[in-house]
DNA sequence: CGGAGACTTGATCTGAGTCAAGGGGAGTGG
DNA sequence: CCACTCCCCTTGACTCAGATCAAGTCTCCG
């Protein structure tokens, strides 16, 4: 019995590694998640997989922010989502075991951390508790594309756009004197994607918060006052 | 060495058995399912469990039609999403170990097979392939959420109300002398509810659909022509 | 009979989409 | 250095679909 207790577990840099799917890889499966183990650099706008990529393995944000874009047939893309570190990407489409259908792209300098698709199989065989942890990940999917649904339907274009700055603050935001200041990692675009209306229409959002909250916003600057 | 090649497997009766999750499930795995194997035949309206129940295992659609409904605080419901059968509910709630934030009724007689959820653990111990078909389950239920928030923003009502109805009938439908009838399982509020519209909505957009399209529709009835 | 709920219809309001125009900044080339 | 273009973003005017409010019909059921 070999003893695997000073093989050290790659995650370990990740503020977030006790949440991280990869674990309770340990023991014997620890050197196969090393030796795969890939730490990749992103610029900002660097595109991670394209859309019909086929899939060559797991990715989980490790700083930084992704955005995942649906190309359309005529070119134009969409910003679907953020994956902000901690968030495994990829995984749809290693486990459906199809091509991406969608595109990952760093909208600030990120990192990920991947690992190839086969190494993926081998630990799954070993250690089935990251099974499970990746079972969490399509669960917390589904909740987050639910509430997504509600929130479309249920609340208004401000509020909406209001508890999206919300979020971005938590994780970009620095305090400051007056509030809370971020220099704000999305275009206009990507928000109006985001929130599912035209870049007009966000123009308006915007213009309609800045009068109504604590918010003040120019260019990409945004402060929340308080 | 026990034999368990004349255990009966209990999907065998349904036509999409080898479809089922728990198709993978032979051997010493199968007295397991067997034991905790219960059909449960339901009435129309009948409810197959409430929202915020603790989950006590996973349902699979065996005939009839199952909609989840979501219950708002002041009692309103709203019928989310339909399922058919070969379809499992339940299992978000199980996965996640939480209780059920829907609630399940019968729209039409029904059946669905219930595992215990003491069952499902043993044999997720014993088949992991059963888990590699619940995480397929989750893929599609991502997949169906993606689908829905797209066509929310780029279909019209009127289409996805044609869209509906013909997924509807294709399963409930019946072929006559002057097309395909079927008798509608949903009322119009729950057909609004599918469709993120108000009622008062709905009826203005049947009644564009009956001049625009082949679609004749009276009352429940609906009739396809073609 | 009366009441409740499902459904429809009409009138009106509102918010988002669309089209068009223009400002402003970054990059390019003369 | 300036002129030019491209792209992002904003603004205004207009249109339209859906929400809302209100009223009325229908069926079912006690």
């Amino acid at each position: 019995m070999r003893d695997y207790s000073d093989v050290q577990h790659p995650c370990g840099n990740c503020d977030f590694h006790d949440q991280s799917i990869w674990q309770p890889v340990s023991g014997a499966a620890l050197p196969i998640l090393n030796r795969g183990f890939d730490r990749l650099p992103l610029e900002t706008s660097q595109i991670l997989f394209e859309q019909g990529e086929e899939n060559s393995g797991v990715y989980c944000v490790s700083r930084g922010l992704i955005g995942i874009r649906s190309c359309q047939d005529d070119g134009k893309s969409t910003l679907l989502r953020l994956a902000y570190p901690g968030e495994i990407i990829g995984f749809r489409s290693f486990m459906a075991g199809q091509p991406h259908h969608t595109e990952a792209q760093a909208l600030i300098p990120s990192r990920v951390c991947k690992v190839p698709r086969h190494s993926v199989r081998q630990i799954l065989n070993r250690s089935p508790e990251v099974l499970g942890r990746l079972a969490d990940r399509c669960i917390q999917e589904i909740d987050r594309s639910h509430a997504h649904i509600i929130a479309a339907a249920t609340r208004s274009n401000t509020e909406r756009l209001s508890d999206l700055l919300g979020r971005l603050l938590q994780i970009h935001g620095r305090d400051c004197a007056d509030g809370k200041r971020m220099y704000l990692p999305l275009s206009r675009i990507d928000l109006a994607d985001l929130l599912g209306i035209r870049p007009e229409t966000l123009s308006r959002v915007v213009a309609r918060l800045l009068n109504d909250s604590a918010y003040s916003i120019c260019g990409r600057e945004v402060l929340l006052r308080g």
